[in-house]
Formats: structure tokens, sequence, C-alpha cells
DNA sequence: GTATATTTGCAACAATGTTGCAAAATCTAA
DNA sequence: TTAGATTTTGCAACATTGTTGCAAATATAC
């Protein structure tokens, strides 16, 4: 994972700092996507506050990770892993009632929805609620 | 809109207090969902903050109101409109670039994505961005 | 109008978003 | 491999929002 997170930043032009590495291992590492709380937490290392939160931002700047705001203002952080080919940007997610684990989708079958006239979609953001697998 | 906020309060066992008022003819009369700062700042009178997020939590409760969660962790609310005869709740909403408004959509056609083995939905949130009618 | 049930304002504290700045680490080029 | 330039870090500081307890004020029911 490390190896991967240190491959990761290099493609990106982000320097291969501790705290960098240890953010993207950890979310790496994650089956779901993270809060900043659950990815501080689950650090090797400990690291001030704003350092991780200007880290997160970098990884956003930088789409290497994404960020998926839930009902409640929660946010949760996961990398990127599907490339988005077409100019319209679809991210879809999994929210579950139960573990309160957030999964990344991949694009699904999807009939952009009519608009009112005048109005342009230029993306696309779907959470799906429910349980997942686990909580089923 | 005054009449209109307190026949809603009655219909739900709501207290007609002059912030829940206030608060609910401030909804009743924007178009587009407003976050708490928002609220806050076109209300005809002074409240407690406290008081305000007690109001806007009292109405999520009776779904009154509904929140929309929004990328970077920002909050809006807007009235609920659209009742929701199906077990599934779907809420979509329109996110405009230009003007960082957002306006609550009828449910559009949608065929529900395919989920991994083990996964079941109760509920959808699409988020669609892109230019309203005055920013395009 | 009075009693009971609710709501309000205030104090307080946690989590998160955000910036400036000097010290420390990283990277680049010789 | 090191010196200098560039970035990143830690810390201080402050704003916004989420959240609770409690006593005083208000609303609703009788």
């Amino acid at each position: 994972m490390i190896d991967e997170a240190n491959a990761l930043l290099g493609n990106k032009n982000l320097s291969r700092t501790p705290c960098r590495v240890d953010v993207l291992r950890t979310l790496l590492e994650s089956g779901s996507a993270l809060s900043e709380t659950e990815i501080r937490n689950k650090l090797s290392y400990t690291f001030d506050r704003t350092t991780i939160y200007r880290t997160l931002r970098s990884f956003l700047d930088q789409d290497v990770i994404h960020s998926i705001a839930l009902e409640g203002g929660d946010v949760r952080y996961a990398i990127t892993r599907h490339k988005h080919k077409s100019k319209e940007h679809f991210h879809a997610h999994f929210y579950c009632d139960g573990c309160n684990n957030v999964y990344c989708l991949p694009r699904p079958e999807f009939t952009p929805p009519v608009l009112p006239e005048g109005f342009a979609a230029s993306g696309y953001d779907l959470i799906i609620n429910g349980r997942c697998k686990s909580c089923n």
C-alpha cells in the first residue's frame, strides 16, 4: 500500500511527505470512505489537524481523492478510483444505515432527468441509502 | 405566507412561536434552499442561534423541511413540498455553479442502479450540478 | 386566568473550516 | 551530495456549525 501511495503521489506532483503517505495509505487500505476523524485515528503517526486538513485539500485539488457530503453535514473522503471519461461527472455512493459506512459505486445505468427550461446539467452525485451486505 | 406558515405548524403539532413562524415564512418565501446563515439573515426578528438550530431540527423531525448536503459540508434547508407516496424516498436537487443556489426538483425518471450482491436500497438522493436559467 | 408542557436565551464545549507565519522538510540542480 | 529554492508542517488564532443543560419566558389546554 505504501508503494501504491508513493506512486500515486509521484504521478500527481505531490511531494512524498510522511503525512501525505500516511493519509493516502490509510485511504487505500480502507474499504469504505472515511471522515477526517476516522482518518486521523487510523494514521500510523500523529500530525497536526491543520496538516491533515491541508493534505486532504491537496488531494481533492489533484483529484486523488473525492469527498462525499452526507445528510447532517457529515463529510467522508475516498480514493478516486473510477475514471470519468465523459465531461459530465457522475459519482454514485452507497450509505449504509446500519454501519454508517459509505461505499463508492461504479457509474450506474442512468437516465438524466429532464430539467426545467433553461437549466443545464454538468454532473450528477447520487447517494443511495440502504443496508449493506454485512448489515442486511 | 404567514398564514401558510401557521397552518403548516398547526398540521404538524408544532406550537406557533415567533421563531418558528419567522423561519417557516422565510423558507416559504424563498425560491431556493437556504443555509442556516442565509435563514438567519432573512428573518424579520433576531433569535438566538440555538433557537434557530432547534427550530430547524424540529422541522426536520416533522418533515416540514428537509436538508440538502452539498460538497464541502455545506447544508441547505428547504420546505418539503413533494410528497413521497412510495416507501423508497427519492430527493432530487439542482445545484447551480453560477449562483450557488439549490433548487428542489420533482422526482425524475430513474432506473435504480444495480447494487452489489447483498446490498439493498431504501432511498436515493440525487444532486445535479450545472447552470440554472439565470446563470446560463 | 391558571397550570402544565414547550420553547427560548445563554453559557459552554466539540468538531471542522480556514489563514498567517516562521521553522522544518523536500526537491532540484550543479 | 550539498546548497538554495520551494513546499510543507506545526502552532496560534479565529469563524461557523453541531449540541446539551438549565432556568426563565411563552404557548396551549382546561
